[in-house]
DNA sequence: ATCGGTACCTGCACGC
DNA sequence: TGCGTGCAGGTACCGA
């Protein structure tokens, strides 16, 4: 999509935009092109430019929640929210829960800044470092945006049973050989899940409507009241900050 | 400064 | 068949 300019863009659902004008965010995005797309954890950022030279003077921020779609063309459905119609195609925004949203901001979304490290960029030394002094379970600091980006439930969960800690563990108590176990399974739960193409629960699918297959990878997330992969105890479920944390009581210590 | 609880949505599976 | 309940890849915001 970059060097793609956006003709016009149709904003049907002012939830997603958190509250902004539909009508002046279409004003903004009509007639920019597309300089360059990253992405920052779970954030998608867009950067636009008036012309093909001129530097980044409007920022799309894309997050799809736990619903949110992505795609390159294709018929707009009951749920889908913004339509941008591109100078050789279109990128449709589709969210039946609408826990996603785009907005658009002329400076760099000061969000982003704030997100803690990539997972698979984080040296060892910093993570360990991170867990120290940490007095919330390692459940809900792993899923804390601020100490790590990108991680969410399904993969937290993988990774503390990969790792064998319990996810109500106190973080600052994950020192040493457990803390380096924790750091490894992190990395290679992203990378076999990235490989896989992402987990496809019910909703996802990448820009050409593809799903993954992770999730017949996944060894405790949502596997309640089956055994244990490794050891055959009963999967179980607690809440932590909220969220499903599915564990094995045997191979997962506090 | 940090933490836990709640609100925000729709859709689906389940038991009755 | 229909209804109520609980659950689902997430974050922001509030008060303690």
């Amino acid at each position: 999509m970059v060097g793609r300019r956006i003709l016009s863009a149709e904003l049907r659902c002012p939830r997603v935009l958190r509250g902004a004008d539909p009508d002046e965010m279409s004003r903004q995005l009509a007639g920019r092109r597309i300089a360059e797309i990253r992405r920052y954890g779970k954030f998608i950022v867009v950067s636009l430019s008036r012309d093909r030279r001129s530097a980044s003077d409007g920022y799309l921020t894309i997050h799809l929640g736990m619903t949110g779609r992505l795609l390159l063309g294709g018929a707009p459905g009951k749920h889908t929210h913004a339509i941008l119609t591109l100078d050789r195609g279109a990128l449709l925004y589709d969210d039946s829960r609408q826990f996603g949203r785009i907005q658009f901001s002329t400076e760099f979304p000061a969000r982003i800044a704030r997100l803690g490290p990539e997972p698979l960029e984080i040296p060892f030394e910093d993570f360990a470092a991170g867990l120290k002094g940490r007095k919330t379970r390692i459940k809900a600091l792993l899923l804390n945006q601020d100490f790590l980006r990108g991680i969410g439930n399904i993969y937290a969960d993988e990774s503390l049973f990969r790792a064998g800690i319990h996810p109500m563990a106190i973080a600052g108590r994950i020192r040493g050989d457990r803390a380096r176990r924790l750091y490894e399974a992190i990395g290679q739960v992203l990378r076999e899940a990235i490989a896989a193409g992402g987990s496809s629960i019910s909703d996802y699918v990448d820009a050409e409507g593809r799903k993954g297959f992770f999730q017949f990878n996944h060894r405790i997330y949502q596997h309640t009241g089956q055994p244990c992969v490794t050891c055959g105890t009963i999967v179980r479920r607690v809440l932590v900050a909220q969220r499903s944390s599915h564990f094995c009581p045997t191979c997962q210590k506090r």
